[in-house]
DNA sequence: TAGCAGATACCTT
DNA sequence: AAGGTATCTGCTA
């Protein structure tokens, strides 16, 4: 079913960007982390049937732009078929925060009519960072909030998640968000 | 205004 | 049917 996929994985100043496709080119999954073993079992655990790594993909290059809080040079297609429907329903959301804004895990609950901590679920599950953008969903009290790079939350992690932010145009005073980079999801 | 329960809602297996 | 959660709110001081 997925043995056409292909993996690819590129290197950008300290991080490692991975993209697996399918057939069509578009996206199944991407992930990058600052340790390349560590983004090889991400990808396995992800994904069996892949083959191997191949020559560069463009994907890869956008991914690194995305990374570098630019938008995507064209459309990224999205292959979905591998995540829940409740998932795919945040996802959405998720592509409608604009570059350079942030939204709260409650008020994108509100909007699909879900709960805060399910919400948190499914963007922590999010198997196409950073194209569907889960580095831009904070907790209502306007804090950097959790992202994990390698599988699980940490400290890196949050670290990353900010520079992602700042990159994006994301104002900051402190630890807090300026209110004037929120954006709300229309219900 | 920061910290901390307790409560809620709901997805996943 | 149970287990887990990258949350929220309101209460304290």
């Amino acid at each position: 079913m997925s043995e056409n996929n292909r993996l690819f994985i590129a290197q950008h100043e300290d991080k490692w960007f991975g993209v697996i496709v399918d057939e069509e080119d578009r996206l199944v999954a991407s992930a990058f982390s600052d340790n390349r073993e560590k983004l090889g079992k991400h990808f396995a655990h992800l994904s069996r049937n892949t083959k191997p790594v191949e020559k560069d993909h463009w994907l890869a290059k956008e991914m690194i732009r995305v990374y570098n809080g630019k938008e995507p040079s064209r459309k990224i297609e999205i292959d979905f078929r591998n995540v829940s429907s409740f998932q795919q329903n945040v996802y959405q959301v998720l592509q409608g925060i604009p570059t350079g804004k942030v939204t709260t895990y409650g008020s994108i609950a509100k909007a699909i009519g879900s709960g805060p901590r399910a919400v948190g679920t499914a963007v922590a599950s999010n198997p196409y960072s950073p194209f569907i953008p889960c580095h831009r969903v904070i907790p209502a009290d306007m804090s950097i909030g959790n992202y994990s790079m390698n599988g699980k939350p940490s400290i890196e992690g949050c670290e990353v998640k900010r520079e992602l932010l700042e990159r994006e145009g994301v104002v900051l005073h402190g630890d807090k968000i300026d209110a004037s980079s929120l954006w709300k999801p229309k219900a």
